[in-house]
Order: C-alpha cells, then sequence, then structure tokens
DNA sequence: CACCCCTATGTAGAGTTCCGATACAGTGGT
DNA sequence: ACCACTGTATCGGAACTCTACATAGGGGTG
C-alpha cells in the first residue's frame, strides 16, 4: 500500500456501484495519468478491479470512448480493510496507540 | 510523505517529550530497521527531529548506548499538520449501504 | 489550414523510497 | 564454540511516483 493506491481505493469505494473513469479518478484523487493508470493496472492485476470499455461511438458521442474501472467483491472487501488498517497505523497525533507494541495489560 | 514516514511521525507525536530510540520505534511501528534509521535520517535533514546519544557507560549498563530521537518544535507542527492532511486524503472506505441490501438498484 | 485547447488513455525514464540482508560490537547463556 | 539478544547502521535490488511526452479525435478561431 502506497498512498497514491490508498487515494484510489478511497475515490472508488465513495460509491461502489458507480462506473469510475481514469480522468474521472485523476479529478478525485488529484493524481497525475502517470501515476494513477498504473495504479489502476496493478489493482486489475491483483484482481481488485475490473475493467470495460464504453459502448459508444467516439465519432456520435464527440469525444473518446472512456474505460470505465469498478472494484470487484473481493476488491471492495479487501479495499475496505485495507484503509481501515491504514487508518489504525496512521492516527493523527496524541492519543494512546497500541502500535505493535504490547500495552502493560491492566491487571 | 510516504506511509513509513507517517508511522514514524505518528508514533513520535504519542508522546512528543518522550525519549525514543530506534530499537524502539522499530517495535512501535513495525518497520525493519533498514526502512526505519534511513526515515529517520531524512526527518533530521528536514530538521523534524533532532537526535543524541544516550550518556551511559555500555559496559556498566551492559547494553550498547541508544541514540534518543526527539522531535525539534518545528517537527511537532509539522508533523501533526502532515498526519491531518493525509487523514484528510485518505477517507475511510465506508458509506451508507450499511449491511446486506445494495442501494444501486431498487427493483 | 494552422494552431491551440479539450477529452481520454497510456508509456518512458529519472529519481526517490522501501526493505531484506548484512555488518559491527558488546552481554549473557549452554 | 555457538547462539540469542540489544542496539545502530548501510548496501543494493526491487518497487513506486511523477514529469514529460505520445496518441488520437473534436471543436473553435484567425
Amino acid at each position: 500500500m502506497t498512498i497514491p493506491v490508498a487515494k484510489v481505493l478511497a475515490a472508488l469505494l465513495v460509491e461502489p456501484d458507480e462506473q469510475r473513469y481514469g480522468l474521472d479518478l485523476m479529478r478525485l484523487t488529484g493524481l497525475p495519468s502517470g501515476t494513477l493508470y498504473p495504479v489502476l493496472h496493478r489493482l486489475q492485476g491483483a484482481g481488485w478491479l475490473a475493467a470495460d470499455w464504453e459502448a459508444i461511438d467516439p465519432v456520435a458521442a464527440g469525444r473518446p470512448a472512456r474505460r470505465y474501472y469498478r472494484l470487484t467483491a473481493v476488491g471492495v472487501t479487501q479495499a475496505r480493510q485495507a484503509l481501515a488498517d491504514l487508518r489504525a497505523a496512521i492516527p493523527d497525533g496524541r492519543r494512546s496507540w497500541g502500535g505493535t507494541e504490547p500495552t502493560g495489560a491492566p491487571a
């Protein structure tokens, strides 16, 4: 897990049933295309993400076809877990924290 | 900012006045030494962290001297801000659809 | 038509970072 | 002699990010 990957997963989890495409995710995450697309390809390789080309005629629509990405069932579960783990590992300052350490066990 | 750096900062912010040393931070963060020490050196270079050798006689103490790290005044402020920004950028992957029913396709 | 900006996906390469392996040095146990 | 433990630290390959750039078509302006 890296921060860009986490941003992509978070964006996809906002509305897991919604179809998302690259440029859309670039705007949502603030990531440049050179970061986003490799991330999307890696997530597909891991089986977390599935993709399909939009079924339009680019000429008639007046724009290039989009490639729609959506989390697989496995992806939704894994992504939720991964983000929860990440958040648990990075509390925002102060507050007690277990870490990896065995806290002084109360009697 | 990367995740390992964030973990180190979070660990140091738990008790900003407390003296922390490498092995201690390894256990708190779960990071291997090959990751942790370069991070600590980078944070020192950035002025967020200061370090001093523990003033003990290793022979008498029966263990190697520790190198204590603590956040500078600037470091505390910057670290808090950085972690807050990171948390804001990675919202938790939860959304309404609570439980078994899908929200997307009403019958 | 040349020129630029827009949508949209994607690659190339340089630089940065991570982490397993390894090193050093001393204590203590069997 | 050998291993386990405390403690700090580096090396080098793999992985990742991100600035450019590439492609390819639409639309507008001079």
